[in-house]
DNA sequence: AATGAATGAGGTTTCATTCAT
DNA sequence: GATGAATGAAACCTCATTCAT
């Protein structure tokens, strides 16, 4: 089918273009460097995206549907609040190896730091499902977990995940000698958020 | 004193220069309007910084500047571990009033998304103290604090305190109704991950 | 064939290139007159030289190049010492209907009075024949001519035609009434450098 | 008096700037740089200049002017033809040790390579005398020298003084080992051309 | 009279976007 | 459908010139 073909071209361009965008941000990020890398030629990207900003906001809601998926799988799982709370970190360190250049382009957003077409992206971003949030919202109302403001506790949450990603490569901070204690001292930490 | 005034001028260029570079990052960020803003000719930027570059590696110099002398003060009083530490975080909110710009420009770096000139501005904030991190080791070494890799814990901190300054606009992030909530929940949280 | 049409193209360009130099020499020229000379956008100037410098080096090359073919053949004839001298002569004012640019970018360089990039534009005119050299030098080796000093002796020359050629328009220098005294004139000129 | 100040502190100035421009040309000469060679600062030379242009003008003015006045002396000396053609070109040849700048601004003009405002330049020049055509046309006339066209031949012999001038450093071109063999080089050419 | 801080026109260069092939 | 040569708006930066002191 034609459309497949169009819709298969669409996600490889921009797989490349999350690269661009994640490694470089909207406005340094290079158009032909994207259709390059695509192995097509630069007047190629204009017969999917009509605009930079376009293929950008295109490229976002991609990395958010994807997101969105996987949320969905972990949360419906029929486990305790505990044992999706872990499982949902280990998932989230796991996107490292494969989506890596989403997860940078996501907090990019979050961090609030590439602040082109706010209104957009954020539109884009609110429909982020936010599994965190969610299972330690649903924790507390169990009486599982113990948090006063259990929302923004999974906001908190998350952004300590983040700091600990090796592969986002935040500057200036020393981590960890090896790479194996990592996962135990986020439990550590997240269990003395959690509980009392 | 030709120097006193030259040295005024260029703090009012950075501190405007600030501004606009927390905003829009370095490469969208446009020194035309840093002259408007700042009242005066795109020309006379010229006389007091050689290059864009050059403003912004002084912009991000000034604020490891004033953050540092902020640091030493607190970090040089003579009280207990839990109460520095409660007034490191008290100041950290405080900062969103006055130095929001700057606040902006590191949460820029630290969050590694802007990658512009990577090893002149990572030398640049290589000198930026941590006293949190600091304080939270000296805490755990006296017994006061309990957590295993305090460094790192240091820095966890410091990303709940980003997290939860409202002035930093963390995108789709629902925050407290009321503001007197903050610094409580922080507090919460905070002891929490120092104690067992 | 692309590299047929991006050949020719180049050449075009630098072919107006030259004039604008020729008349206004390296910082004077202006490369969006260049383009609009050009009959093309400002932009593609870039497609072909990465820089103005680029493309004043390219056109000195071209200059060159054109230069020592010429030279080449000249120089290669089997006649006499003094029929080459002769010839020589006489192409090198022919040189001015066609090569008028090309002429007046070598005296600005060969009088030295656009000493923009002197290493490099040196080492490409240091690639230059000097036909006149040449075959003074081989006819005093000869014996059919007489001078000491035979290479600067060909330079004296070379300067002596390039003071009679009327399209290089030196300033305050009245030339003949008439056309064709040119040519007596030289060979005179010559025949009693050349000859005790 | 002001105005002897005056006249010394304009002179001063053109001292400079003769330098300046007969090194980097009309467009590259950098008024500021003149300024503070001249120990004063950028202002003050508009006190004396309205332009940019202007100064240039005055500085070829004064050239010339100083040419001429040079020229008188030797002109109207009470000696013969050839003792005078003699006097006039080494006379040429001591220029470069002490008026190398204004030497350097002639050939500029003279080859023409720096075309900047052509018609007020050459205005300037056309006032330059030229004793070596002057000699030679009296020495023609008298029946000391031979040879058509003595205007023209008055222009070729200073053409060839101009080449064989180590400090213009004319590019490219090997000139003698020896500074001895100049002058007689020179005599043995400008002989063989105004004789038979 | 002398200054030099301030200016902004003008020049080079980049790159998203178009469109003829 | 796919391309990439061509474009020109927009950005950085320089420097002759002005003018308040």
């Amino acid at each position: 089918m034609i459309t497949t073909n169009q819709s298969q071209k669409r996600l490889e361009i921009i797989e490349v273009a999350a690269q661009e965008f994640a490694e470089k941000g909207f406005q340094t990020a290079n158009i032909n460097e994207i259709a390059t890398k695509s192995g097509i030629g630069k007047g190629t990207i204009y017969l999917y995206f009509n605009t930079k900003k376009e293929l950008y906001l295109a490229t976002i809601q991609a990395l958010v549907d994807q997101f969105n998926e996987l949320s969905e799988r972990l949360i419906s799982m029929e486990i305790s609040s505990s044992e999706k709370l872990a499982l949902i970190i280990e998932s989230f360190f796991e996107l490292e190896r494969e989506r890596l250049p989403f997860l940078k382009l996501w907090a990019r957003h979050q961090f609030h730091h590439d602040p082109v077409f706010p209104e957009e992206v954020s539109e884009i971003f609110n429909g982020l499902r936010q599994p965190l949030c969610e299972i330690i919202e649903q924790g507390v109302e169990k009486g599982v977990f113990f948090t006063s403001h259990p929302h923004v506790t999974g906001y908190i949450v998350l952004s300590m995940l983040v700091m600990l990603m090796p592969s986002l490569q935040l500057p200036n901070m020393v981590l960890f000698e090896r790479e194996e204690e990592r996962i135990p001292y986020v439990m550590e930490l997240v269990n003395k958020v959690l509980h009392s």
